[in-house]
DNA sequence: TCTGAATTTGACCATACGGTCAGGATGGCC
DNA sequence: GGCCATCCTGACCGTATGGTCAAATTCAGA
C-alpha cells in the first residue's frame, strides 16, 4: 500500500507494474485454489480477492488452467529448493533434520501452496505429470544414493531410502494440508510458535531414532 | 412401510434394488470425486459412469451435496474402524504395528474415498466439521490416553502422543493421497504386493524403533 | 504536447451446470 | 387382472462460468 509512493523513480516503471499484478494474481489464485479446487476455483473470486476486474485476470492470464499452472510451478520450486539442504550435510542427522526443519518451515509458510501442489499430485497431476517423471524423479534418485551412502557408511539403518523418503514428505506436509484437522483438534486455534517447535522436535526425534541416526 | 416382507429371501426385492442402486451410485461418487474433487465433478459425469440417467441420481440423492456427504461419511466410518485394532493391543508395539497395518490397508483398498477425505479436510471440512469436532475429537483423546499409559509404564518413549498420531495418519494416507507420485517414482506402475508389505515393515520398523518400543 | 503501445474494464456470449418435473414403466400384493 | 407405490427418464429451466471484445485510459519516450 505505502509502497506505491516509493522513493525509486524506477519503483513504478510499466515492466515492475506488470510484475506486480502478476504476483497480486498469483497470490489471489494461490489462495483460492487452495482453499476450492481448481474445479471449485472460480475467476471472478480470484479477480475479487485480487481487488481486480476479471476481465483483467484474463490480460495477464489468458484462461484460468494457464494461472492454475504457474501457481503449482511456484509452489514446486519452493519445495525443490529444501533439497539443497540435503545435499550440504555431512551425515544424516544433520541432513535429514535439516530436511525436516525446511519442508514444515514450507508447511508453515506456505500453507495455500502445499494445498494447491497436493490436490493436484491427488488428481492424478493433470498439468506436472512431465515434472514428476522427469525433475522430481531426478532429485529422488539423487537422494536415494545420499541415504545409500549413508547406510553403507554404517551411519544409519538400512531402511529403504524410498520409503523414508515418502514419510518424511507425508509427515511434514501433513501440517499443511491436513492444518485444518490439526488446528481442529487443537482446539480450533492454529499452532503457535511453541507448538510447532514441538511438532517438529517430535518429528526429528521419532525419525532421527527410527533410522538409527541418532541414540 | 416394506417391514411386510422382512425375511424373504428374494434376491431382487424393491428394498434390494435400492441399496443396490444407491452403492452402485455412491460408487461411482466417490471416484469421481476423488479424480476431479467436489467442484469440478459433475453429476452427469457421476451418472455416465454409474451407467444411469442423470435424472435418476437425484432420484436417490436429491443434490449434489448430499451425495457428497455420503460418500464423505462413508470413508470416515471406515477410517474410524482401523481404530478398534487400537484399543485391543495390550502394548504400543502390537498396537501402534497393527493400526499402521490397518491404515496402509485402507489406504490400498479405498484409495478414492481416502482422497475424497483428505480433499474435505483440506478445503477446511465444510461438510463434516461437526465430525471433526466431536467424533474425531474423543477418538484422538481417547487414543491419547492410551499412547500416555504406554508411556507412564515406560514401554515407549515420552513422545507428544498427537504428533505420533499425525505421523501415522499422514504417513498412511498418504500412500492413497499420493498414489500417483509413488507410481510415478515406481517407474509408472502401481506398487505390487511385495511392495507394499515393504512399505508397511519400513514405515512400522522407522516409527516403532523411533518410539522406543522396539529395540 | 503528441503518439502509440500497454493496460484496464464493463458489457457481452456460448456453454455447461445443478436441479425440476410430468408422464411413463415396473412390480409386488389383493 | 387391477391397483398403487415406487422407480425411471427425456426434456426443460435459471443461473453461473470461462472467456471475448472493443472502447476507454494510462504513460514512457520523442
Amino acid at each position: 500500500m505505502a509502497e506505491t509512493t516509493a522513493a525509486s523513480p524506477k519503483a513504478t516503471s510499466k515492466k515492475m507494474r506488470r510484475q506486480e499484478a502478476e504476483a497480486l494474481i498469483l497470490s489471489a489464485a494461490e489462495k483460492v485454489f487452495a482453499e476450492a479446487g481448481f474445479g471449485g476455483a472460480t475467476m471472478q473470486l480470484i479477480a475479487d480477492v485480487a481487488g481486480l476486474p476479471k476481465a483483467n485476470l484474463h490480460y495477464y492470464f489468458p484462461t484460468k488452467e494457464l494461472l492454475y499452472r504457474q501457481v503449482v510451478q511456484n509452489i514446486f520450486q519452493i519445495w525443490l529448493q529444501a533439497a539443497d539442504i540435503f545435499d550440504q550435510a555431512e551425515g544424516p542427522e544433520e541432513g535429514i533434520g535439516a530436511y525436516i526443519d525446511a519442508k514444515m518451515e514450507i508447511s508453515r509458510r506456505h500453507a495455500d501452496g502445499s494445498k494447491v501442489w497436493a490436490s493436484e499430485v491427488m488428481h492424478g497431476a493433470p498439468v506436472i505429470q512431465d515434472y514428476l517423471e522427469t525433475t522430481l524423479t531426478e532429485w529422488t534418485n539423487g537422494r536415494i544414493e545420499v541415504i545409500e551412502r549413508w547406510i553403507a557408511e554404517g551411519r544409519m539403518a538400512p531402511i529403504d531410502p524410498r520409503h523414508l523418503l515418502y514419510m518424511l514428505w507425508a509427515t511434514t506436509q501433513h501440517y499443511a494440508d491436513f492444518g485444518h484437522q490439526i488446528d481442529t483438534l487443537n482446539g480450533g486455534t492454529p499452532l503457535d510458535d511453541k507448538q510447532w517447535e514441538a511438532a517438529k522436535s517430535n518429528i526429528k526425534s521419532i525419525i532421527l531414532r527410527g533410522i538409527g541416526a541418532i541414540k
